[in-house]
DNA sequence: ATAAGTATTTGGTATAGCTAAACACCACTC
DNA sequence: GAGTGGTGTTTAGCTATACCAAATACTTAT
């Protein structure tokens, strides 16, 4: 997101590197060199130094990422106090609704999801914990973006690149905002097959007594099953109560 | 681990800044640049790099790590194969045995905790997903220490320092060798209040038809619930049970 | 207001990272 | 088993750049 006025180089090329090894799930120098479009050498340099930290794993002729980077995601993770609090009613939402439960933070104007528990019937989807994307079309997402401080909201909104990912997402600015209004209200948001065709969800967000929002968690299932009644009432129920406890506990940390 | 011959400097430092930034959970730039013997300048420039790519965010004056680490945990979590079959095994284990059920694999001659699941009765321990630890004190470092190819663990074993955990570990290599051997032949290795006292446990690796360990679950309790016939006879049994249906499934990969 | 502590930027220099080329190491092929 | 195309790794040298120190711009406290 932000721009570094003295960035330097190297690291940025080796985050480049880094960045290949996650996509490829493994790859060999040259096909990086020639991915980053630096020269073997370079790139051999760069993986090795990585791989004294850790970070890299040399298999054969192969580098991967190295199991190092978990114990970092465990630590990133501890940032997050409200955590353990969340994913104990995320689970048992999941369990209450048989559906797919999520706990999503927001950094750099993105989504991440940082835990899921599945019910029963819970559907399967791309997302997994440390999936990213972008707020405007998501149920969580446009919590978040409903109540956070409308500076914030709009540097967000302005930095985004609308893109209709189904027929249903809302890729008008305008149209957002008096959607976003209109959650401001009610406290819950929807998703009516915005991202995926044929997939729904509401969520709501998590806020401390400031408002200050903290993450949102939502519950998303397919439509054939999600009649009104269950998508606009029961659901938004169960989410209204797991938010409420999680809320109450805020103050004592 | 490996000694990278024409390091890169920048990326050995920035490194660093990430070390530093894991073990304390944010920290400023002053703080930072003394811990790790650089200029602020420096350090500021690897920050503002860093979090250019996200890897790295700036809470007011605080730098942190960026929870795009968190993605990466998950991409280097997708190398290991029999991830999903495993994580199964383990939840059951975890549920019959009430106790604490780990599944660790190996990186650097390190154990590394992939997955935990908690049984009704679970001890609290320090582990945690991602958490590194060496082989010659826990069931799963043993269990795979045991049955990796004789020239690896030689290796390990050479440029392990041993430590007295506890009373109980086992730091004289030749103790070590017998005792492998003899986790050899019953196929199950033993924890005996080794890392932390009063608590026991049993593991088993997991190998393929060729032998080849991919990592290693177990079970582990105090001492004062696991008697002799339940850590000796219940619970290997249990773990026989999982690893086996793992390793069936292991060919169909 | 002032000051003391930050973070950030700037400028100059010596270092170190980059490319290209040479070398070493396979795994095939013939 | 020599040869060959493909690797990965190392080397050499030039240039760019990463570093430090000092200056500037912010904060926050007094």
């Amino acid at each position: 997101m932000a721009e570094a006025k003295n960035p330097v180089q190297a690291v940025q090329r080796t985050l480049e590197i880094v960045d290949v090894l996650r996509d490829t799930d493994g790859a060999r120098v040259v096909e990086i060199a020639e991915r980053v479009g630096m020269s073997k050498g370079t790139v051999h340099c760069h993986l090795a130094t990585l791989e004294e930290g850790g970070y890299v794993v040399k298999d054969g002729n192969e580098y991967k990422l190295g199991l190092r980077v978990i114990d970092l995601a465990h630590h990133a993770k501890n940032r997050i106090d409200i955590y353990d609090l969340v994913t104990e009613q995320v689970d048992s939402l999941a369990e209450e609704s048989g559906e797919l439960a999520l706990f999503t933070v927001e950094e750099g104007g993105e989504g991440v999801c940082l835990y899921m528990a599945t019910g029963e019937a819970a559907v399967k989807t791309e997302v997994y914990v440390g999936y990213r994307n972008d707020l405007y079309y998501t149920a969580v997402g446009k919590a978040m973006l409903a109540f956070m401080p409308a500076e914030r909201r709009d540097r967000i909104i302005e930095e985004t690149a609308f893109e209709a990912i189904t027929p249903n997402t809302i890729i008008d600015e305008v149209e957002l905002r008096e959607e976003l209004e209109s959650i401001r209200e009610e406290g819950i948001a929807y998703n009516y097959s915005e991202s995926i065709h044929g997939l729904v969800g509401a969520g709501a967000p998590i806020r401390d007594q400031d408002g200050t929002v903290y993450g949102a968690i939502s519950v998303i299932g397919p439509a054939r099953r999600m009649d009104d009644e269950r998508l606009e009432n029961d659901i938004p129920e169960m989410i209204r109560r797991a938010v409420n406890i999680v809320e109450i506990n805020i103050t004592s940390l």
